[in-house]
DNA sequence: CTCGATCCCTGGACGC
DNA sequence: TGCGTCCAGGGATCGA
């Protein structure tokens, strides 16, 4: 499940291996995931890949029109490319047979073939000329790598949602996804369902922080491997090692050896310590009736 | 504004 | 061995 150390993981191999390429020309395969495809096989062909960058989870392809994309020659135009949850890109040679889910292929000036397969096609791809690239853009967050305290302790004043949600949210912040925020809350000591508006000072200076120590930590071992996550260079990351919480119901919690409960939160799978992250009076189960019976029992289960 | 439900999609895990 | 069922989840969308 590509987030953004994943994202930044294959962006980086990426820009190592493909950038400066021209593109010769694109097969298709399924579309359905890709916002406009006769504009693919309209505009790709002869432009060259001047960089690639990550933006949230998406991977942002810039191309140019001339050999040297280095100054601002650059027609604009790019391709986004959102790996969703099984999505892969990565060159191999054109003459290497495509494995199944294999949907666009741009062969390249060097005799490989960029490849974009996903079984499920929660991806997307879209080319965007410069103008709507803003614009698109435009809809997303803060980078949570950039953000700084004040505006971090804004973003969380501003939202009445639940934190894991907020944490979520693309809007409100790009690239975070499942795994990073139960890191994140779980470091930090916060229930995924506190408001997030509710948090004290010390607790959104020390999320902030956690947040991008994980994303950072994360980075630099390649990004977590759950399911079938690789690289570009088709390795796996190394960050599913260090996972505290996600994926770890039953298991002892790292801190006080509790078991690490799971709930849905925010329509996710959300991993927590129930000991060491303390449940806000708000996550109680909610009753219809709660208004008139205002009854406490005990914790069941 | 915020929520949950539903849908998209396929493969892997699991039970029989 | 094979089949049915459930689940995973990022994101869009819709109704409450």
């Amino acid at each position: 499940m590509p987030e953004l150390p994943e994202v930044e993981t294959v962006a980086r191999g990426l820009q190592m291996t493909v950038a400066g390429r021209k593109i010769i020309s694109v097969t298709l395969g399924k579309t359905d995931f890709i916002d406009n495809p006769a504009e693919l096989e309209q505009q790709l062909p002869g432009q060259h890949i001047s960089r690639i960058e990550r933006f949230g989870k998406f991977m942002l392809v810039r191309l140019s029109r001339e050999a040297d994309g280095s100054n601002s020659a650059t027609s604009g135009d790019s391709l986004l490319v959102h790996l969703g949850m099984t999505g892969h890109l990565s060159p191999h040679a054109a003459a290497e047979p495509f494995p199944k889910h294999t949907h666009v292929r741009f062969l390249l000036d060097d005799g490989r073939e960029l490849r974009y397969t996903d079984a499920r096609r929660f991806g997307r791809i879209a080319y965007l000329a410069a103008e709507h690239l803003l614009k698109e853009l435009g809809r997303f967050g803060a980078d949570p790598l950039e953000i700084g305290e004040a505006e971090f302790e804004t973003l969380l004043r501003s939202h009445n949602s639940r934190i894991k949600a907020l944490l979520l949210d693309q809007t409100a912040l790009r690239g975070v996804g499942n795994i990073y925020a139960d890191e994140s809350l779980w470091r930090s000591r916060i229930h995924p369902m506190r408001i997030a508006s509710n948090l004290s000072v010390k607790e959104a200076r020390t999320l902030r922080k956690n947040l991008q120590a994980v994303l950072r930590e994360a980075i630099a071992l390649r990004g977590s491997s759950i399911i079938d996550f690789l690289d570009a260079d088709g390795e796996p990351g190394e960050y599913q090692r260090r996972h505290r919480a996600y994926g770890r119901e039953r298991k002892p919690c790292y801190r006080c050896k509790t078991g690490i409960r799971r709930a849905i939160v925010a329509g996710r799978s959300s991993y927590f310590c129930p000991k060491c992250q303390p449940a806000p009076r708000s996550a109680r189960k909610r009753s219809k009736r709660r208004k008139t019976v205002t009854h406490r029992r005990k914790r069941t289960s």
